[in-house]
DNA sequence: GTGATTCGCGGAGTTCAGAG
DNA sequence: CTCTGAACTCCGCGAATCAC
C-alpha cells in the first residue's frame, strides 16, 4: 500500500537539508504551539551545528508543521463526531492536514500521541471517487451537492425500482425466449401422447423455473449492494458536509477573536 | 504527601524517492 | 540493489501539574 503522507508534503529526500523553517505566528502563550522568540532562536542555532543538527531539526519540523495545520489553510478544522480524545479533553480545535494526509491531528502530532482524528476524516475519503477530492474540502460549494442527499437517495432509489419494475414488466430477455421455447413445446406436445415426454417437459420446465428463481436471486442481490455502496456514499457526503460546517464556524470564531485581539492591543 | 493525569520528548520503525 | 535523508506514527518513560 501506498502511504499516503508522500502526496501532500512531497518526497524531498536526496535534497540538501533545510536551514529555513516557518516560525509559528501565535504570541498567546496559551496556544499548544507557540514557542517564544528565545527558543526558536535556540533551536535554529541548534540547527546550523552538525552535532545537534538532526535532533533540531526533527523539533523544527514538528513545530513548522503543528503550527501551518494551526495556523493556515494546510490544516481542517475536525467536525466535533471525529475529534479526537486529546483535543476533546484540552478543548482545543482538532485539526488535520487537508485531506487527511496525515494520520494525526496537530496536538497529537505535537504530543506524539496515537491520534483517531485522522484516519477518520481519511476513511471518508478513501472511498470516495478521486474526483471527490481532487479540489479541498474547502472549496466544496453547492455545485458539489448539487442534488441534496435526500434527493439523491430517494431519485437512486426511484431509478432502482424503476429498473426493477422495468426488469419484472419486460422480463429478461433469456425469459421472453424460454417463454417462447416453452409455447412452442407446449404446442408440440399436443401432438405427443408418450409418459416419457411428458416427464422430460416436466423436468425441463421445473429447471427453467430454478434457473429463473436463481437469475432474480442473483439480482436482487446485486441490488443489495449497490443500494448499500449508495448508502455508503450518502453518509461520506453528511460527513463532507459537517467538515465544511466546522470549518467555517471555525473561520468565524477565528475572525472574532482576531478583532477582538486587535480591540484589546488599541486600548 | 500521594496517586492520577497531562505534558514533553527520545527514539524505533516504516515508507518513500533520488542518487550512485 | 543499496544507501541516504526526509516525513510520519506512536511506544514508553520521566517530569510537571493537579486533585484529594
Amino acid at each position: 500500500m501506498a502511504d499516503p503522507r508522500h502526496s501532500i508534503s512531497g518526497n524531498t529526500a536526496a535534497k540538501p537539508p533545510r536551514t529555513q523553517f516557518r516560525r509559528p505566528r501565535s504570541k498567546d502563550r496559551d496556544d499548544f504551539w507557540h514557542i517564544s522568540q528565545a527558543d526558536w532562536a535556540a533551536l535554529l542555532e541548534a540547527n546550523a551545528a552538525p552535532a545537534t543538527r538532526s535532533a533540531a531539526r526533527k523539533k523544527l519540523r514538528l513545530i513548522e508543521h503543528v503550527a501551518e495545520l494551526m495556523e493556515t489553510d494546510v490544516g481542517i478544522t475536525v467536525p466535533d463526531f471525529a475529534m479526537c480524545e486529546l483535543c476533546r479533553t484540552a478543548g482545543v480545535a482538532c485539526r488535520v492536514a487537508r485531506g487527511a494526509t496525515s494520520m494525526a491531528c496537530a496536538k497529537c502530532m505535537k504530543h506524539k500521541k496515537p491520534c483517531e482524528a485522522g484516519p477518520v476524516m481519511q476513511r471518508g475519503q478513501q472511498e470516495q471517487p478521486p474526483s471527490m477530492f481532487s479540489t479541498s474540502w474547502r472549496a466544496l460549494d453547492s455545485s458539489s451537492a448539487e442534488i441534496p442527499l435526500n434527493d439523491q437517495h430517494s431519485d437512486v432509489n426511484a431509478g432502482m425500482e424503476n429498473a426493477g419494475e422495468e426488469r419484472m414488466l419486460q422480463g429478461s430477455p433469456e425469459r421472453s425466449v424460454t417463454d417462447k421455447r416453452e409455447a412452442g413445446s407446449d404446442t408440440s406436445l399436443l401432438g405427443s401422447s408418450t409418459h416419457s415426454r411428458s416427464n422430460d417437459l416436466e423436468e425441463e420446465h421445473s429447471a427453467r423455473r430454478l434457473k429463473r428463481q436463481r437469475q432474480r436471486e442473483e439480482d436482487l442481490a446485486n441490488e443489495e449492494i449497490e443500494v448499500l455502496k449508495l448508502e455508503a456514499k450518502a453518509a461520506r457526503l453528511a460527513m463532507e458536509a459537517d467538515v465544511f460546517a466546522a470549518q467555517s464556524e471555525a473561520r468565524l470564531m477565528r475572525a472574532v477573536y482576531e478583532r477582538r485581539k486587535s480591540i484589546e492591543r488599541r486600548r
